[in-house]
DNA sequence: GATTTCACGTA
DNA sequence: CGTACGTGAAATCC
C-alpha cells in the first residue's frame, strides 16, 4: 500500500463508513474493501499480519462497521487475533436464508446473485490433453467469461497474492450489495405470501440476525463450554467402570457386561448384543415378537422376561461407552477444560442451530460435568412453550395471541375447548406436528373452531408442502419443498405416474395398493414437514434474535454465551454480574418479542425461566411455566 | 472407502 | 401413523 493510499484510507475511515468487507489469509495478513455510500466510491487495501490486526482492531473500536465476509471462517480468523466484531453480514448465511439450500460457498452465492444456474457452476478440472483450450477468459480474473467465479479462486487461489486478496474482498463487497438488495425484495415465490404475514422489513432484519448467529457460532467454537473433566470421568466410571488401561482390560469389562445379560438365557445360547437382528431372534426364542428392538418398545415389555431389564441397562451403558465415554472426553475436551464442537447457524431444513461433539444430545446424566469456572456462574434461561407462542405470532391468530398472556397458555386454551389441560396441550402440539391419530383428534376439531386463523395457517403450509411448493418462514427463510431431500424422496402425486400404471402393479394388485399407500404416506410426510417447518423455523429465528441480542448487550459485562440448545441459553459470566445478566436475558426477550410484533396487532407474550447456577444440572425447572 | 440401517440422546 | 439434528457400529454396496 502506498503512502497516499494509506492517508486516503485513514481520511475515509474517519468518515464513519459503515460497511467493510474483509478476507483473512492463512498467514494472518488480510485485505479490506470499504464502500463509501455517501460518495459512492470503493476503496481497497491489503495489509500484512501485524498491520491487519491493528487496523481491524482499531476499526472495530472506533467505528464498529458492519463487517462483510464470505463465511464463518473469516469470523474465526478475527477471533484468533482477538477481535470480536459487533456487526456483520455473512454472505453464506444469508444465501442459505434466501435460497433454503445448505451449500453456500462463494461460487453458489455468486451464481445466485447473477441469476446463473447453480448446475453450471464450474469445478476445477484435471488437465485434459484433448481440451487444453480454456475459453473461460483471462485466468487472472476471478470472474470467468460465463459470469461464474473461477473455481481455482474459490478453492484458495484468492489467497495467493496481496492483489488477489484485495480483489476477493472487493468481490465480497459487491456480493453484499447485491444480496442486501435481494433481501429487501418481497418474496413472491412462496406459497404463504397470501397470508401477508412476514416480519416487518423481514428478510433484512433476519439477515442481520442470521449473520450475527453465525458469528456467535464462531465464538461458541472458539470459547467452548466449561467442562469439569474429573466430574465427567467419575460419572462415566459409574456407568461403564473405570477407564481401561489396556485392551485386555477393556475386553474383560465388555465381556462381563455381556454376561450380565446372557446369563438370563439357557446355557449355550449366545448373541452379539450390538446387533438388533440377533436381539430380535433372541426375544423370539423366549416367545416375544417385536418389529424392532427400540428402547421404548422394550420398556413396555419390562417384567415379561428377566432378560429385558439387564438388556436395557446394557444398552444404556453401551451408549455411554461408545458415544459419551472416555474417548468422547479425550477427543473434545481441551486442556483448558472446555468442551468444543463445531457449530452451524442453520440446519438444512427449518434453520435451527446445530452442533457436533454431542453438544446438542448430551445425556442429562452428564450435565453435572458442565460447571462454571471459579469465580464465575452460569445464567441459564429457557423459553417456555415457545412453539405455540410462535404459532400465535406468525399466524396472527387473535384468540391464540390472547392465550399467550397466561404463563401457561394451555390453560386458557383448555378452558375455551372445554377439555383438560393435557388434552389441549396434546391437540395444539398435534396440530403443529401433523399428528393424525390419538386422543388429540377430538380436541383438534375444537381448535379448528376456536383458533381458525392459526389452524388455517398450519393447513396452508401442509397443503402447499404436499403440492411441492416452497414455503417461507415468518422471517423470510425459504423452505425448499422442491429440489431438496424432502422432494426427492417424496414425489409430487400430480407429476408422478399413478401407482396403478406401475408395470409391476398390473400383474400384482397387492403391489399396486402397496405402492399407492406408500405414495400417500410419503406425501403426507411432506405435508407434516411443511406444517412443522413454518413453526420450528420461526421459533429458531426468534431464538436467534434473542441470542444475538444477549450476545451484543452482554459483551460489555464479559458475558459469553457458551451453549445454545434450541430454546435454551447458557451464559458464562463472572459471578458478580450473574443477577445483571439474568435481568438482561429477560430484557432481551422482551425486545425480541417487540421486534417481532406487527404493528396494530395483539402482542404475543414470550416467557423464559431464568436461573443463576454453577452447574448446568442445577437448573431449577419447577418454577417455570409448565411445558 | 462410501453409503445405508439401526439405535438413541437432545430440543 | 410428530419434526429435526449428530453419532457410532455393523452391514452393505461398490
Amino acid at each position: 500500500m502506498t503512502a497516499s493510499d494509506w492517508s486516503d484510507w485513514r481520511e475515509w475511515r474517519d468518515g464513519q463508513t459503515a460497511t467493510v468487507a474483509v478476507v483473512v489469509a492463512d498467514d494472518g495478513s488480510g485485505a479490506l474493501a470499504l464502500h463509501d455510500d455517501s460518495a459512492d466510491r470503493q476503496f481497497g487495501v491489503w495489509l500484512d499480519a501485524t498491520e491487519f490486526a491493528t487496523a481491524v482492531d482499531e476499526l472495530e473500536a472506533r467505528i464498529g462497521p458492519r463487517w462483510v465476509w464470505w463465511s464463518k471462517t473469516t469470523a474465526s480468523s478475527l477471533l484468533a487475533i482477538g477481535v470480536r466484531p459487533r456487526r456483520c453480514w455473512d454472505l453464506g448465511a444469508v444465501h442459505r436464508l434466501l435460497t433454503g439450500g445448505w451449500r453456500a460457498d462463494p461460487a453458489r452465492v455468486w451464481a445466485h446473485l447473477h441469476q446463473l444456474d447453480p448446475a453450471t457452476i464450474p469445478s476445477v478440472q484435471p488437465l485434459d490433453l484433448f481440451h487444453q483450450v480454456d475459453d473461460s477468459g483471462d485466468e487472472t480474473d476471478p470472474i470467468r467469461r460465463d459470469g461464474h467465479l473461477r473455481p481455482e479462486w474459490v478453492d484458495g487461489a484468492w489467497n495467493e497474492s496481496p492483489e488477489r486478496r484485495e480483489r476477493w474482498a472487493a468481490l465480497a463487497m459487491e456480493a453484499f450489495r447485491l444480496q442486501a438488495a435481494t433481501a429487501d425484495d418481497p418474496d413472491t415465490r412462496t406459497e404463504l405470501r397470501h397470508l401477508g404475514r412476514q416480519r416487518r422489513g423481514h428478510r433484512r432484519a433476519t439477515a442481520f440476525c442470521e449473520s450475527a448467529a453465525e458469528m456467535l457460532c464462531a465464538e461458541l467454537e472458539h470459547d467452548g463450554l466449561p467442562f469439569d473433566r474429573a466430574v465427567a470421568e467419575e460419572l462415566v466410571a459409574g456407568i461403564v467402570g473405570p477407564r481401561p488401561r489396556t485392551q485386555a482390560e477393556d475386553d474383560a469389562l465388555l465381556a462381563r457386561r455381556d454376561r450380565a445379560v446372557l446369563q438370563h438365557l439357557p446355557a449355550g445360547v449366545t448373541a452379539d448384543l450390538r446387533r438388533a437382528d440377533q436381539i430380535k431372534s433372541l426375544l423370539r426364542r423366549v416367545g416375544i415378537e417385536v418389529p424392532d428392538t427400540r428402547a421404548w418398545r422394550l420398556e413396555r415389555l419390562r417384567g415379561t422376561h428377566p432378560l429385558i431389564e439387564p438388556l436395557l441397562d446394557w444398552r444404556r451403558a453401551e451408549r455411554i461407552r461408545t458415544t459419551f465415554g472416555y474417548r468422547w472426553i479425550d477427543d473434545h475436551v481441551g486442556h483448558d477444560g472446555r468442551l468444543r464442537g463445531s457449530w452451524s447457524g442453520a440446519d438444512g431444513a427449518a434453520g435451527r442451530m446445530t452442533a457436533t461433539a454431542g453438544l446438542h444430545n448430551m445425556p442429562a446424566e452428564l450435565r453435572p460435568a458442565i460447571v462454571a469456572e471459579a469465580g464465575h456462574v452460569f445464567v441459564r434461561a429457557d423459553l417456555g412453550q415457545i412453539e405455540p407462542r410462535v404459532l400465535a405470532a406468525v399466524s396472527g391468530d387473535p384468540a391464540l395471541a390472547a392465550a399467550t398472556a397466561a404463563d401457561d397458555m394451555y390453560a386458557p386454551v383448555a378452558e375455551r375447548l372445554h377439555v383438560d389441560r393435557e388434552i389441549a396441550k396434546v391437540a395444539v402440539l398435534g396440530a403443529m406436528y401433523g399428528q393424525t391419530t390419538g386422543k388429540g383428534a377430538e380436541a383438534l376439531r375444537g381448535l379448528e373452531r376456536e383458533y381458525p386463523v392459526a389452524m388455517g395457517y398450519l393447513r396452508a403450509a401442509d397443503e402447499a408442502a404436499q403440492g411441492g411448493h416452497d414455503l417461507s418462514t415468518y422471517g423470510g427463510r425459504r423452505l425448499r419443498m422442491s429440489g431438496s431431500s424432502h422432494a426427492a424422496s417424496n414425489p409430487d402425486p400430480a407429476s408422478n405416474p399413478d401407482a396403478a400404471s406401475n408395470p409391476d402393479a398390473a400383474s400384482n394388485p397387492d403391489a399396486a395398493s402397496n405402492a399407492a399407500r406408500d405414495l400417500r404416506s410419503r406425501v403426507a410426510a411432506r405435508g407434516r414437514f411443511g406444517r412443522n417447518a413454518v413453526v420450528q423455523g420461526a421459533a429458531a429465528e426468534f431464538f436467534k434474535t434473542w441470542a444475538v441480542l444477549v450476545r451484543a448487550r452482554g459483551a460489555a459485562s464479559g458475558a459469553r454465551i457458551v451453549l445454545c440448545l434450541h430454546d435454551e441459553l447458557l451464559v458464562h459470566v463472572v459471578d458478580s454480574h450473574g443477577d445483571n445478566i439474568a435481568s438482561l436475558l429477560d430484557e432481551c426477550l422482551q425486545e425480541a418479542a417487540h421486534r417481532w410484533a406487527p404493528p396494530a396487532e395483539r402482542p404475543v407474550r414470550f416467557v423464559a425461566d431464568v436461573s443463576v447456577i454453577t452447574r448446568w444440572s442445577d437448573a431449577k425447572t419447577t418454577l417455570a411455566a409448565p411445558s
